[in-house]
DNA sequence: TAATCACTTGCTTGTTGACAGCAAGTAACT
DNA sequence: AGTTACTTGCTGTCAACAAGCAAGTGATTA
């Protein structure tokens, strides 16, 4: 109670502190206008420990990119489990709508981070973009393990099918952020697993 | 030639002269680490005239995006005429193909400039979100169009396979502007045109 | 065990250079 | 002369850095 932390406790408490006031101010004011001094005070601290932390703004930006991915990623792979092929497909699409209903704020914060990155000399592209690779060769082992299994038809490009899934989510969870109103995110993921099923379906299969 | 100019004139050069250099200065450093004075400078005018002509740099930045995109609906009308349904589709999924390697740079900035209005609070949210809706509009109209005529599924929701679309589109360019070396578009087109067709035709068009 | 002291780490404050935006001015057309 | 295109002087704000202060840590000594 009256303990005194550990530098490290002080530490892990700060930081914390600084990534949730970035959250908060950036989903009011948007990254640009939030400055890091606002970020440490609203965080109660000063407003030079943003900059001591996280070296740079940037930085301050891709440590908070990192941290609600590494959120996301767990609600993926709880929401997937060890289910492969269209199953895994859908399941991942459930999984991003359960995140962004649980977690709306974290969910509209990604994406606006995700959006920073891909200015050209963006400081920190290699979060993004790793993050997109990754989920990009999930979706391609996902597809070949459903054409080994036989559900998938044999002559799709997984590869292509992974780019083709992997474009979608990334438009998808676009066009929520900036028309959250007039977009549905429910019927338009219904409308992308009825075309996966149909059109990835070896023949037969398609009941 | 030795003829002076109109003022109209005047103004028209310089105006076409900053978004070129604003443009090549946005594709060299990004949105953020142009700033105006380098934009008035390259275009061969004092420092000042760019928040002279625009206000602000979100306005310039405005102007920018609206002048690509008239740009881009050129081709974009062209490429798909009076066709309707599936082929409308799949035509104007060509005709981004075509623009973007006929116009990289166009492309490349323009995607940029939607993902700066993704920000909260950011000053020009509409051109883009208006840019957005009315091609999710237009897919709506093909899509009943095509459903009209016969080709497409009745059963399908045109909403639905329009908000579908545009997604697809959203987030292909994203990945496109991202990782250039490792996103292949053709192939990637060409999954979405297969499961296009297979997933809409109606019953027995499906060769 | 407790006290102290040398050292490290967390955090703050002073400062600087760069930038966006504005206002007042000059030059070019009409 | 008057309007329109453009420039220059200026100000407030911000990111980044550097120097310092305060709080925690661990070893030595008694």
């Amino acid at each position: 109670m009256s303990t005194p932390l550990t530098q490290a406790e002080r530490s892990a408490v700060s930081d914390k502190a600084m990534l949730v006031s970035a959250m908060n101010l950036i989903l009011a004011h948007g990254t640009d206008k939030t400055t890091l001094a606002m970020i440490g005070e609203a965080a109660g601290y000063s407003r030079g420990l943003a900059t001591y932390q996280f070296g740079s703004k940037a930085g301050l930006y891709d440590a908070l990119c990192k941290s609600i991915s590494r959120n996301w990623l767990e609600y993926l792979k709880s929401g997937v489990g060890d289910k492969v092929g269209i199953e895994a497909m859908c399941a991942a699409l459930d999984a991003i709508r359960q995140f962004v209903e649980d977690s709306p704020r974290e969910g509209r914060v990604l994406q606006i981070l995700y959006c920073g990155a891909a200015s050209p000399s963006s400081e920190f592209p290699d979060t993004s973009i790793g993050i997109h690779n990754r989920q990009r060769s999930d979706v391609v082992e996902w597809v070949k393990a459903g054409q080994a299994n036989g559900e998938i038809r044999k002559d799709v490009d997984a590869v292509a099918v992974a780019s083709h899934y992997v474009s979608y989510i990334s438009g998808m969870t676009y066009l929520w952020l900036t028309s959250p109103e007039t977009f549905d995110f429910s019927t338009t993921n219904a409308e992308m697993k009825r075309q996966l099923r149909v059109s990835l379906a070896a023949r037969g299969t398609n009941a």
